[in-house]
RNA sequence: GUGAGCGUAGCUCAGUUGGUUAGAGCACCAGGUUGUGGCCCUGGGGGUCGUGGGUUCAAAUCCCAUCGCUCACCCCA
């Protein structure tokens, strides 16, 4: 038998009602923000990725799905958002025909790692990018929308966490500065915070190794020695989340492993995912732009993991979704009625009317089974003796009560039927 | 990439120290005096016991290999 790959899930008719509930959630939610939704391929140039992410970050260093093509052109399929919508925004100048730019996504991304609780190698992130202002208020925004959309899924167990990484400047001092602290302690870091040491040094507070810590734990913080431009920002953020009545908590650890960031960084993390606690992370991003060859614009943005905010509402039982179901079922009372009743639900269809019927030449007491099992509100009887004097009777599921409908005012059933 | 656990019916699982035609519940199908559902009752279909090899008179059960799933590490959504 062959099976789906690894790391990659259907989404079974019995599930598709929660993941369109959320989608409509979602398009209302960034309506009323005026964000505008932006699709882009599956799969770009891998050089996108490698100079938008960072060479240097996990994503980039064993996570992507890269291949080549016929004509030798390496190919990714996307890991993340921001770099194909950054890279959209500047193909198409989008930024030549309105000073900021506001736009939402909901897609499928790819990354090649083991599978385990809240971890797809194809999952589904929806997220957001405003590109052209430095407002902090924006970061607040992207905030507010994520924390908003998941407390309306009626998510509780979260943790809101904030930081700041500053500008690229006032970052490349504070690295000297913990460079020289930890210079001497080198020694002591494990194998891969010596790496880190060199590579990447920020992401050693990443690092959940006790020695590590304990090292790190007296280090200066960045969020000390920030420039006035970030620390000013960052108390705008922190005061609108307070007025927005989101609670928050400052984490200095919150790095982050895309290179891109800037400034504000923040995820929402769930207790109710297993070990994979974020539910989303994002922040600021001002170089990137520039980076990937457009004329630089501040930006900031966020992504979101479906599943796991699926399977968070799962555990906490927050989502209560009514299975679909139709109108109204159309029984066979005897044989030879078939295209009649075929020619009944087409009416009823083109009257918006939902409607099924049984293809299988089953029994009434099979085809009644059949609708009480679908959730249907109607049945509609056709055949026996009221049809042969020219009725119809109708039975409503619930009350078991059954009228009876003269053929020849078959479109009063339309009223009665929606 | 590393580690641990698990693969028996569509689903959730029983299966005793290896021993007859491998079971249950749910789901599915058909009936319950031929025109009606939910509850209940009766009956039925469905399994190469993940796959391949080995041990044995005999393997779902023991051994080896392999594939897959799950969870965790790493990192992230």
């Amino acid at each position: 038998m062959i099976k789906s790959i690894t790391g990659t899930k259907d989404i079974l008719p019995a599930d598709i009602a929660k993941w369109q509930y959320l989608e409509e959630l979602l398009r209302e939610t960034f309506r009323l923000f005026n964000y505008k939704e932006i699709r882009t391929p599956v799969f770009e140039e891998t050089a996108l990725f490698i100079r938008g992410i960072g060479e240097e970050t996990d994503i980039v260093g064993k996570e992507m799905y890269t291949f080549k093509d016929r004509s030798e052109t390496s190919l990714t399929l996307k890991p993340e958002m921001t770099a194909p919508v950054v890279r959209s925004y500047i193909e198409h100048s989008l930024g030549a025909q309105q000073p900021l730019t506001k736009l939402f996504y909901i897609s499928p991304m790819f990354r090649q790692e083991r599978p385990q609780a809240g971890r797809l190698r194809q999952f589904n992130q929806f997220g957001a990018e405003a590109i052209g202002s430095r407002s902090p208020l924006l970061d607040t925004e992207m905030i507010q929308l994520a924390y908003g959309i998941l407390k309306s899924l009626g998510l509780n167990n979260l943790t809101v966490k904030i930081n700041s990484l500053g500008t690229p400047e006032t970052r490349e001092t504070y690295k000297k500065l913990l460079k020289n602290y930890l210079e001497d302690k080198k020694s002591l870091l494990s194998e891969d915070s010596r790496r880190r040491f060199d590579t990447n040094i920020l992401r050693i507070f990443d690092s959940k190794i006790e020695s590590d810590q304990t090292i790190i734990k007296d280090a200066p913080k960045l969020i000390e020695h920030l420039d006035d431009e970030s620390k000013q920002d960052f108390e705008v953020v922190k005061n609108q989340l307070s007025k927005a009545g989101i609670p928050f908590q400052i984490d200095t650890a919150l790095v982050r492993g895309l290179d891109y960031y800037t400034k504000l960084t923040f995820e929402i993390d769930s207790g109710s995912v297993g070990a994979q606690t974020a539910l989303c992370g994002g922040g600021r991003y001002d170089l990137l732009i520039e980076t990937l060859g457009g004329k630089a614009a501040p930006a900031t943005g966020f992504a979101a993991g479906i599943e796991r905010i699926l399977l968070a509402c799962e555990n906490e039982k927050s989502l209560n979704i009514p299975d679909q179901s139709i109108d109204v079922y159309l029984i066979r009372v005897d044989s030879g009625l078939e295209d009649k009743i075929a020619e009944f639900a087409s009416v009823l269809r083109t009257q918006n009317i939902s409607c099924d019927y049984d293809y299988l030449n089953r029994s009434v007491k099979a085809q009644m089974r059949e609708a009480n099992k679908m959730n249907t509100k109607y049945v509609l009887f056709v055949g026996g003796d009221e049809y042969k004097k020219e009725l119809l009777k109708l039975k409503d599921m619930s009350s078991g009560v059954e009228e009876i409908i003269a053929l020849s005012e078959f479109n009063t059933l339309y009223a009665k039927l929606k």
